[in-house]
DNA sequence: GACGATAACGCAATCGATTGCAGCCACGCA
DNA sequence: TGCGTGGCTGCAATCGATTGCGTTATCGTC
């Protein structure tokens, strides 16, 4: 019930300096200071049941063994499976994850960040980029390690691991148009965003390719209210549509339930895709067809690309992009 | 991309000793330094983008308004829920929070529960316990404020914050029974966790009230795998079931495989109910009857019994039980 | 027996902020 | 003029660990 024991009290109990004791229990040190002696004073940080304060180590050292991990919305599904995939890469090394929720809220984004740069985490994973990010371009400037996760900046400041979106897009297309579609509409994301212009574009050079009419209308967000309103607006302007991309699963499931309130079927009358084939899709009625995000590895890579930073590799901001794969499953049909 | 300033860049270029800065800084003791002095330093600080180390603070002050969150399993789509109940409601007071993913493992529990202690947080949230915790008994040894939520010890040892399962068990029994139902089985989460033991403890009152015979399978862990196994054994054993309440809606989701592979129709041939309703699983097909939790009040109201604690409150470890309501929708029909 | 080399360890500064205590100054009052 | 009072501010210790540098002890060698 009395304070915790310091590096003094180990130290005093194996009578030696503090100094010694601190040299003895860190393995890097150990080396410098004689067997037996360390022994002892292992023995009496056991029998203490001595934790180092880890606050007190970072101050001195300067560094904290520590990684801020900054995301947009903890409550998708598809945030806490790449969660996993840090955490499983960064425990291995000693490291721990500081988890911020920004809420895809910039005021908020800001406070959290510094929060986390206040308690001198290390290193920044970052799920949550806008293109254009002011927060962004300023921590560049600060020289603070940081890899983005997911979405990317416009201007490439720093390391990212994506998904190959452009290439998940195109076979998502084909898939369509294998199925004999011709009216094809995208539900894009917000162009603020990285994945909402880049599957945008995407998209635009696989219709184009197959001589097809575009169809592209923008979500305010990556929310299934947001999904519903797009899809509301997109087919009541073009009841032509047969197919729709979505520009993730959350859209696609806001489109599911425009289609039921128009009673509209999916997938006899409407095909539908999805995009990062988050838990529970393949649960829908019909299980939702997408384009499959590997979310562990996108989380493990990328912190892999910061553990690598922090061990002083160079530091060129290299681009990785994961191979994403399409998932058939029941919303998608042939068109009539 | 230098060093980021300290309070002593501040107070030298306010032209005063770092105590008058640091004094100047805090609200609470800035009346003690003269209000001309003060904006000084407040200029001083805002020129520099002065950001306090919160390490060395919390090192002189021993407090890091930082809390720790033990989560069982974060891609569990109950937990982003409370996370954010909780998060708003400490953020309110300055405090941010630790998370760390247990994964039910002991082991790991112990791991994470030690990093956060050493960078000292001033108090833990734990969604993670068991009914018979050792980490947890040696933990009330050491005095650190802690609250349980959802899951609590058989030793009263800490506050905690439930849902009245009591209760949720009890309104869902009866709503099967209004159906028409005379066999109805519950697969148990496993005993080894509260939840698991008093809502099977609560099934067994409910089903001796109405006379009917009790049929429980425990399943060996709150996941789907666990609950399909279980249900594959009760309706091997007990074709003459024709409602299931599971422990969870994982194991809801399980039963729900099972049956799909055995060709049982839900609801016509089999009632099912779930437990704690979480994300999504109101578009299931059929759209799961559940009872509710309220999540982000169970986060909310354990953090502020928390900051109560730390607040100096009394500590006398109440009990807070939320009422649940029960979600009926398409899994439940009346008996054949 | 003196000297240099090496191993083992202790000393004290350091990281950045907080805080009890003491000093200083100005002012008021006798 | 002397003294008390109170408002501001500075000094220095402190939190717990790390680390450059200096000191001591030990041993081998000539």
């Amino acid at each position: 019930m009395g304070k915790p024991p310091t590096i003094a009290d180990v130290a005093s109990l194996a009578g030696v300096h503090k100094a010694t004791a601190s040299r003895a229990l860190n393995p890097r040190t150990s080396d410098q200071v004689n067997a037996k002696t360390a022994r002892r004073v292992l023995m009496a940080a056991k029998r203490l049941g001595y934790q180092p304060n880890a606050l007190a180590r970072s101050l001195r050292t300067n560094r904290s063994a520590t990684l801020g991990v900054l995301i947009p919305d903890l409550t998708n599904p598809l945030f806490p499976l790449v969660v996993r995939g840090i955490e499983d890469t960064i425990g291995a090394h000693g490291y721990t994850a500081l988890l911020a929720n920004t809420d895809n809220d910039p005021l908020r984004t800001q406070t959290q960040f510094d929060a986390l740069l206040s308690r001198k985490v290390d290193g920044f994973l970052i799920a949550s980029a806008m293109r254009d990010d002011p927060l962004l371009t300023r921590v560049a400037e600060q020289g603070i390690p940081v890899v983005l996760i997911n979405r990317t900046t416009d201007a490439p400041l720093f390391p990212a691991v994506t998904g190959d979106d452009e290439a998940g897009v195109a076979t998502a297309v084909e898939h369509l148009v294998g199925l004999g579609h011709r009216h094809i509409a995208h539900l894009s994301g917000p162009a603020t965003v990285s994945t909402g212009l880049v599957r945008a574009q995407a998209f635009h050079h696989a219709i184009a390719a197959h001589s097809l009419p575009e169809v592209v209308v923008e979500c305010a967000s990556y929310s299934e209210s947001a999904g519903a309103a797009a899809a509301s607006c997109l087919l009541e302007e073009h009841p032509e549509t047969t197919a729709i991309l979505a520009g993730n699963d959350m859209i696609a499931l806001g489109v599911l339930q425009a289609l039921s309130e128009r009673g509209l079927d999916c997938p006899r009358e409407i095909s539908l895709i999805g995009f990062n084939d988050m838990l529970f899709v393949d649960k829908l009625t019909p299980p939702l067809t997408t384009v499959h995000v590997p979310h562990h590895r996108l989380g493990a890579e990328a912190a892999q690309l910061l553990l690598d930073q922090l061990a002083g590799a160079d530091s060129t901001p290299k681009r990785v992009s994961l191979p994403l794969r399409l998932v058939v499953r029941g919303s998608t049909g042939s068109a009539c």
